[in-house]
RNA sequence: GGCUCCAUGGUCAAGCGGUUAAGACAUCGCCCUUUCACGGCGGUAACACGGGUUCGAUUCCCGUUGGAGUCACCA
């Protein structure tokens, strides 16, 4: 049984597409899964588009997913360089064309960009359909070797049939049959030197023994033509295996304008690079049983590649934000402590309990910047309606809040011991006593210490956090508001 | 527009000829509670349409419609 061997080849142009992310990690399981390996290839033929640092992107990106490689730019494997401008460097891709020009399956074209202008046929929703001609396939040898000599810019392409048609197998979609006629004859060697994408994804994946082809829907359509080309060199077929694509909400292609396109944008929109791992597994694949938590190692184990859809699917960021709160509750109080403080940091002073306060928004919480709402009103009370005081389900008003408010205040004043417990055990007694429900006295003093509908705690924990002087002074400021009503 | 692919609730999705068509997110309601959240329980909500094949189609085939991808000296 052969080793299996996958491939992660992105084109260092900026951040880390989630739909990169999904197949770099599909392709990472397909092959762990099996025990096979993963390696790393940078794509950077295109000259232009390359951005500086964006190398860097991918291997931090990979490393914080976990999707470790094997073999690449700096793991070598034996089957290097793993980067296509070094390969370039060392003639391998020309050496290749070469190959297939004697073979009659590829030529030389000379045309110039304004031929090849007269040759657009239409414009369908602002791109333009240009098909060679073939115009330079008629070019006799002698005529070649001139324009050779004279130093004439050339390109090399692919010489596909007219007649016939082209039938590769897809593990997911299964046989897919085009028409040789839907074949252009596409540019394997640039006028620059470099190879495209085309031609180097071929030469590179046999080079490197890929096994297994795995990339995404956008690759479908032009896998004839790859198919084509291992034909012409006479070399073995990989297994193709291609993803079904992640859209927007309106079910196009994700783009960067959504905001959470990149694994970059979500992490730091604070969502965890494990949930996001897990969630983006979950969008195309599913496992045999219902589960949703998987941990990477889990996913390895579980991941049949059998099981991808076929069809695309929407990035619901909503399910994400689910998830990676899912993740958050799970986490050890510690390890959240650790990664929930700087944004506490950033809203509380530092001598509030910050650890109690991480733990009581643990559970309330999807992603970290959710806390600054959820805590701010500790450091400040903030400006609020009065008619707040009144709950139809607390059967609180106004009125009863200044007078719950104005009895409870002594109380508390004489209060030695101002823990959780004992606040909680002294107004209890004042409610019992005076046949009101807790909520009935709980709810106006919250309102007082925090000025919100809503807080991550009860009134006397709130308290207990507050201190006694800083608790005193927001219920006596509630009291002189209800007052003034 | 040509070619290719896809089609189960709002979203992710199970299903692979016979099911009351799972589950999750979202949504709604109830319970719990010192509010909200968490948690628990329950509800609303889907097989795009039309032909076949079959005793029987969500499931197989064809067509229609709809959607997506692709058609570069980008990957």
């Amino acid at each position: 049984m052969m080793k299996i061997r996958t491939r992660y080849a992105p084109s260092p142009t900026g951040k880390m597409h989630v739909g990169n992310l999904r197949s770099a990690l599909y392709e990472f399981l397909i092959a762990k899964h099996a025990g096979g390996d993963f390696i790393l290839r940078i794509e950077d033929t295109d000259q232009e588009r390359f951005v500086e640092g964006a190398t860097e992107i991918i291997y931090s990106t990979l490393e914080k997913a976990g999707i470790t490689h094997d073999e690449g730019p700096d793991r070598d494997g034996g089957y290097g360089p793993y980067v296509q401008s070094e390969r370039t460097r060392l003639g391998i891709y020309m050496k290749y064309a070469r190959e297939l020009i004697e073979k009659g399956e590829a030529y030389y074209c000379f045309c110039d960009k304004e031929r090849l202008a007269t040759l657009k046929t239409e414009v369908v929703e602002g791109k333009e359909i240009t098909v060679y001609d073939k115009h330079c396939l008629s070019l006799s040898k002698e005529e070649v070797e001139a324009n050779l000599a004279a130093g004439k810019p050339f390109v090399i392409r692919q010489n596909n049939p007219k007649e016939g048609a082209t039938t590769f197998h897809d593990e997911l979609y299964g046989d897919i049959t085009v028409d040789n006629a839907e074949l252009d004859d596409m540019i394997l060697i640039k006028s620059d030197g470099f190879p495209t994408y085309n031609f180097a994804n071929v030469v590179d994946d046999h080079t490197m023994h890929i096994t297994h082809v795995v990339r995404g829907n956008e690759y479908l359509s032009s896998s004839p033509k790859y198919v084509r080309l291992y034909e012409a060199f006479g070399w073995d077929i990989p297994v193709y295996v291609h993803l079904p694509l992640i859209t927007d909400e309106n079910h196009k292609k994700l783009a960067k304008r959504s905001g959470h396109a990149s694994f970059e944008d979500l992490t730091e929109q604070g969502f965890l690079p494990e949930a996001v791992v897990n969630y983006i597994a979950l969008l195309g694949w599913s496992p045999e049983d219902n589960r949703e938590i998987f941990s990477l190692k889990e996913l390895i184990e579980q991941f049949d590649y059998r099981r991808i859809s076929k069809s695309p699917a929407v990035f619901d960021i909503v399910k994400l934000r689910w998830m990676n709160g899912e993740y958050l509750k799970a986490m050890d109080p510690d390890a959240f402590y650790e990664m929930a403080e700087p944004y506490l940091k950033a809203v509380l002073p530092e001598n509030l309990n910050l650890r109690r306060i991480a733990g009581m928004v643990q559970t309330r919480i999807e992603v970290f910047p959710d806390i600054a709402q959820q805590v701010a009103f500790f450091a400040k009370l903030p400006e609020y309606d009065t008619a707040m005081y009144a709950h139809k389900k607390m059967k609180t008003s106004e009125a009863s809040s200044l007078e719950v408010l104005q009895e409870v205040l002594p109380l508390l004043e004489a209060q030695e011991d101002f823990g959780n417990d004992a606040l909680f055990a002294a107004l209890q007694g004042y409610a019992a006593e005076k046949g009101f429900k807790n909520g009935y006295v709980m709810w106006p003093l919250r309102t007082a210490l925090s000025g919100k509908q809503t807080t991550p705690a009860g009134a006397t924990e709130i308290m207990e956090i507050l201190g006694k002087d800083e608790s005193l002074a927001r219920i006596r400021k509630g009291i002189e508001l209800l007052q003034n009503v």
